[in-house]
DNA sequence: CAGAATCCACCAGGATACTG
DNA sequence: CAGTATCCTGGTGGATTCTG
């Protein structure tokens, strides 16, 4: 996505080559970011606008969603769509990639869920671990079948 | 594990609190790090001495393999086997929910060989990677039916 | 062979304030 | 409502060296 061509922005470049071997690694840079999974999880529910998006994922800023969003864009999974008006609005929403990943969103939400209290304590025990916030996920209908 | 008690190690604790809400912030937890899927995989494919996993893996230094299994130890996914004997000899495998973590493991790793010349082009075209190493992934076998 | 101890570069992600 | 600009913290993972 870009409007506006506004010069050369501040860019650099991650000094750690990335390692691309087997099909694990190409996955895990797709998901990789913290609310990466999440996000695609919530579009693929019709939750699609930023607005409605902070509100179900309140503990991201919205520049973090901002910067995650555009790196799913880049990565071809999501599209933006932006309606020239005002108020603006802007409404992501899943490509047939990005469709193909909820199968894989949904097994690691299955497995997370089948072994909840198993993987509460062992993550809680960990003493790297701070406080721990449990605030329950609404449920929400996936808007198509994959 | 724990083999010999050597007082208080040094410890910290994560400032920021963990976000465990939904099943998807569990997953993310336990495969987060850089070469957790590809450990939890090497294992199951009866890989499972430091060293063969070196070879393996020869990316990743021994420092940061040694740290993220011992994570996936203290996350129940695997266990150690220490042979008290010289030249020290140490055997990881599978635990039962560790083995339950491999369908995802495998459907994260076919995705993204299906999808493989797109993502690499994708990820490539990022400004943000340097140098991407392309080496091939070895075949092995999965050493039990899952 | 296995791995602990240091040291540190890098960058992901959070806080805050601001524009259109 | 949507997005950008700064600034900053802390934690991940790499390099190196050392032990048994």
């Amino acid at each position: 996505m870009r409007i506006f061509d506004q010069g050369e922005p501040v860019m650099y470049e991650k000094k750690i080559p990335l390692t691309i071997d087997c099909g694990l690694h190409l996955t895990k840079e797709v998901l990789n970011g913290k609310w990466k999974p999440a996000l695609l999880n919530a579009i693929s529910m019709d939750i699609k606008r930023p607005s409605e998006i902070s509100r179900l994922l309140p503990e991201a800023t919205r520049r973090v969603l901002n910067v995650q969003l555009k790196e799913l864009e880049e990565h071809g999974m999501v599209e933006k769509k932006i309606y020239p008006q005002l108020p603006p609005k802007v409404e992501y929403s899943l490509t047939e990639i990005g469709w193909s990943l909820m199968p894989l969103i949904d097994a690691m939400n299955r497995w997370g869920d089948a072994n909840r209290t198993f993987l509460e304590t062992v993550i809680a025990q960990d003493p790297k671990n701070g406080k721990i916030s449990k605030s329950p996920c609404p449920a929400y209908r996936r808007m198509r079948a994959i």
